[in-house]
DNA sequence: TTTAATGT
């Protein structure tokens, strides 16, 4: 009987030590985790990784952390709702052939490359391929081709209008101001019970997408375009700037939440197209 | 030197 007693409290001390061992590599992890996190804040993002205003289901995503890029990801709308990324001048780019589209295991839902066939839409980029393969390399080149970096986009959208807007930040706009943070994603209608059977597979059809451009610095300059899917492509690119707040309203996220109010005020509430040099580039033609 | 993507 009393040879039982150590036994079971050995047991016990066992078990404990085990469970104090795995708290002990959680809360490291843990740590590590939001370690990284502060530490991509300061290297990938200008005033704060993109964030909700209100926490509703619709505006709800958990953040896909790419080497090159960010992607807010919403397992609702299986979209990303924004990705986010750093441009800045590269001398002599030297960039390999576009790669295949990958399955992202990251997601929740499952996306084939193959979901959007037949559909009528094109696997929309949003983190661009060109841009972050010449200013991140190879390895995040590859990751711009993820599922999880796709919207769905008409194609006069995608290879038109929205490809000459990446034309003109990358060739025009970043040799100009030397870095660019962008911030680029879908706007969904405004009534969720009109649109959420409108979808490519599992995936949310947007009717417009957005991007921000900002030259960051003590006297930050951004500017925001709001491209709707049923364009023809040809149009001038400054038929289609917006302010921020309106973007904010209409997408819900809050884009830049270390930004201090006097700041977001003078930056985001108004279309100040002054000092880009838009209207020089804003009629070129598409490379398609 | 080169910015997209589908369908065959």
């Amino acid at each position: 009987m009393a040879a039982r007693q150590p036994r079971v409290t050995h047991r016990w001390s066992s078990k404990l030590r085990r469970l104090g061992i795995t708290a002990l590599f959680v809360a490291v992890a843990t740590g590590l985790w939001h370690f990284q996190e502060r530490e991509l804040r300061d290297t990938l993002s200008w005033q704060g990784v993109t964030t909700w205003q209100a926490l509703t289901p619709l505006s709800f995503h958990r953040v896909l952390r790419n080497d090159g890029f960010l992607v807010g990801w919403s397992d609702v709308r299986v979209n990303p709702l924004w990705v986010s990324y750093l441009l800045r001048e590269i001398d002599d780019p030297n960039i390999g052939p576009r790669p295949g589209f990958q399955r992202d295991w990251r997601t929740l839902w499952p996306i084939s490359p193959e979901s959007y066939l037949g559909s009528g839409y094109d696997r929309g980029h949003l983190a661009p391929n060109y841009a972050i393969a010449v200013v991140h390399g190879r390895a995040t080149q590859r990751d711009t081709f993820l599922m999880s970096n796709m919207s769905p986009q008409r194609p006069d959208l995608n290879r038109r209008l929205w490809q000459r807007l990446e034309e003109v930040v990358m060739d025009h706009f970043v040799p100009r101001f030397g870095t660019l943070q962008v911030i680029t994603g879908p706007v969904f209608p405004a009534s969720f019970s009109d649109n959420v059977l409108n979808r490519v597979g599992l995936v949310e059809v947007p009717e417009a997408f957005y991007k921000i451009l900002v030259v960051p610095g003590d006297a930050p300059r951004a500017l925001a375009f709001l491209m709707p899917q049923g364009v023809a492509g040809d149009e001038p690119l400054d038929a289609f700037l917006v302010s921020i707040d309106e973007l904010e309203a209409r997408t819900g996220l809050n884009f830049f939440p270390r930004l201090p109010e006097a700041a977001a005020m003078a930056l985001e509430a108004e279309v100040q197209p002054a000092g880009w040099g838009l209207e020089a580039v804003a009629r070129l033609p598409g490379r398609f």
